[in-house]
DNA sequence: TGTACATCAGTGAACGCGCGTTCACTGATGTAC
DNA sequence: TGTACATCAGTGAACGCGCGTTCACTGATGTAC
């Protein structure tokens, strides 16, 4: 029972952090089945032995990287969605709220895109998940809004998927394209709400 | 210039088809950044400079598999759209049609998802171009029906992405779904047919 | 406060192994006459 | 049809290299008295 936080265990989460850090860079250019240990290692800077000090294999390190990059995503997701009715301006709010969320966390987009059909079962199995449990929290955010009544738990959650799913390929959309005032960036932007806003009209007709 | 098919010729599709296979099958566990040219070879049962007869990299047989894969995909995302319309028998048509996809190409259908947001650039920019071909061929589709009438063409666009997108979120859950008779299946099945028809009924009511 | 011992994050040498690529080759298939 | 030569898919040895993992280690930090 350390009360001091203590010199060592500090340096060890140093260290930790910048093996994820150099792990989530170099995981923008390949995949996480294909990412060797000394590579990471070699990033930061200390032997390649070092590495088995915080984690077992890279495949432990990228289970860490799910929990903290979806970390980053949840409050995005959460607002976008109690944001998703149906007013124009809204919509537009929430497509900006992915754009910024894309721009601040880029590494953390693209991971979460990549691996979630990859080829590391366990992250995979980590972020669906995640996911999961995203898809069911934005389930109970719906089911406040007076417009989910007559709603069944199971077509509110199919809907909730469906957002969650729209989040996904929105982000991943802002990724590809040029970063700040860009066209392409703005075409994204228009295709992105109108495809929410089709998804609110549906939800707004579903049981006529 | 060979009139004949010739021996030599068709032993060497027999080779490179036999390597294609093998990769697929080879990938259903791993990602194409992580796949080894000796793996491949191995698996066929040639030597390992053999491979060079047919690809410079593993690279260059990803994008090989682009093409068939997303060649066997097309036909079934065709009649899945164009059977798009409201009936709930029809989507569930549809959505039966995606299943029985899965099913008769598992392997085509793991490897397009993993890769279309995977490590190795020149096949994501394949598969990229293939979709988008595909969302404009589906955008020609849906503009034959009446029901598109006084659509713009950006949001006839907007609706194939839509569509698109949607065909390989339920493919890639059936991929996860035991096979043939289970209740996961269905419940996949139930899943994938209101979110058809909650685009469906977005769609009818777009323009009011 | 000072001393003696325990802990443990990071080291560095060593290992066996499979990788991608090169090269000169072999021998069946194809072609010209 | 037969012969002589060209083509080229697949071979097998060899290479240098970086990989993941093991091990005994070091020395700063932590702990007990």
């Amino acid at each position: 029972m350390s009360h001091t936080p203590g010199v060592r265990q500090a340096q060890k989460l140093k260290t930790r952090r910048a093996l994820l850090d150099a792990a989530l860079t170099l995981l923008e250019e390949q995949s996480l089945s294909s990412l060797g240990l000394r590579e990471v290692t070699r990033a930061v800077g200390v032997a390649p032995t070092a590495f088995y000090r915080h984690f077992r294999c890279t495949a432990d390190l990228g289970v860490a990287l799910v929990d903290e990059a979806l970390g980053s995503l949840h409050p995005m997701i959460r607002t976008t969605v109690s944001d998703a009715d149906d007013s124009e301006e809204r919509i537009a709010r929430a497509v900006e709220l992915i754009a910024r969320h894309v721009d601040a966390f880029p590494a953390h987009v693209r991971f979460i895109a990549r691996e979630r059909h990859g080829g590391v079962q366990r992250v995979r199995a980590a972020i669906q998940e995640q996911l999961g449990r995203f898809a069911r929290e934005v389930c109970d955010e719906l089911a406040k809004d007076p417009q989910s009544a007559g709603w069944s738990a199971d077509d509110l959650l199919m809907l909730a998927h469906l957002y969650v799913d729209q989040m996904l390929v929105t982000a991943s959309l802002f990724l590809e394209a040029p970063p700040a005032p860009s066209a392409e960036r703005e075409r994204v932007a228009r295709l992105a709400a109108r495809q929410l806003r089709l998804i609110s009209v549906g939800r707004r007709h579903w049981r006529d």
